[in-house]
DNA sequence: TGAGCGGCTCCTTATATATCAGCTTCGG
DNA sequence: CCGAAGCTGATATATAAGGAGCCGCTCA
């Protein structure tokens, strides 16, 4: 099981002047384009998670593979707005992550018509002219299940890796009685 | 009839996955 | 000059967020 994404949020607990904010770090860490949309885009380093901040004072943090990376960045950005006085504290106690994405393979190729049947026609969506992939929703599982011909795996909407991976074990257990 | 408000959809970001159309570029 | 090859952007999935725009409903 291999993490692509994650996404978590929290709230600062304070209203932000984001024109002002935007301007005290300066880009290339701030993108700020409030016509195009209404939060500041942070990112302490090239090709690294993105940060969005909003006026209310909540954020998001999209990119990180690990719940390390992105427990480290939050508190890298908690730091670093303590640093410019904009926040008192460097605490946030409203931070969850809300999205994990991992892919998976099963190593060996699939029909997704007979999948679709297999898994259930109520529990899945297979419109190849629409999309290559089968969208499946597990009946007893928050998660949604992306299935490919090729046999590769998205498992997303898992507030955590052991989520993911039941999701993947079942799937594996309910292919193995109709493959 | 029109003002106001609530609810809804879309936009944007990250990310894997695959398949199409449409476009540019390159070689013969 | 044309076919092939490569690239781009659309399709779909989840999720948070704020704002814009839209629709329908209620009340004066």
């Amino acid at each position: 099981m291999k993490v692509v994404n994650i996404v978590g949020s929290g709230s600062l607990n304070t209203e932000l002047d984001l024109e002002t904010l935007s301007e005290e770090i300066g880009p290339p860490q701030a993108r700020y384009d409030p016509d195009k949309y209404p939060g500041i885009y942070l990112r302490f380093e090239k090709e690294t998670p993105l940060i969005t901040i909003y006026r209310t004072g909540k954020y998001i943090i999209t990119g990180p593979t690990s719940e390390e990376e992105v427990f480290d960045l939050r508190e890298r950005f908690l730091n670093f707005l303590s640093d410019m006085d904009v926040i008192e504290n460097a605490a946030d106690e409203w931070f969850s992550v809300q999205n994990y994405v991992c892919t998976e393979d099963l190593n060996q190729t699939l029909n997704l018509n007979a999948l679709a049947i297999g898994l259930g026609l109520e529990q899945t969506e297979y419109e190849p002219e629409q999309f290559p992939g089968l969208i499946y929703r597990p009946e007893k599982h928050n998660g949604v299940v992306l299935l490919f011909a090729t046999g590769r795996v998205v498992i997303t909407g898992c507030q955590s890796v052991d989520a993911a991976e039941e999701i993947f074990t079942d799937l594996k257990d309910d292919l193995a009685e109709f493959v």
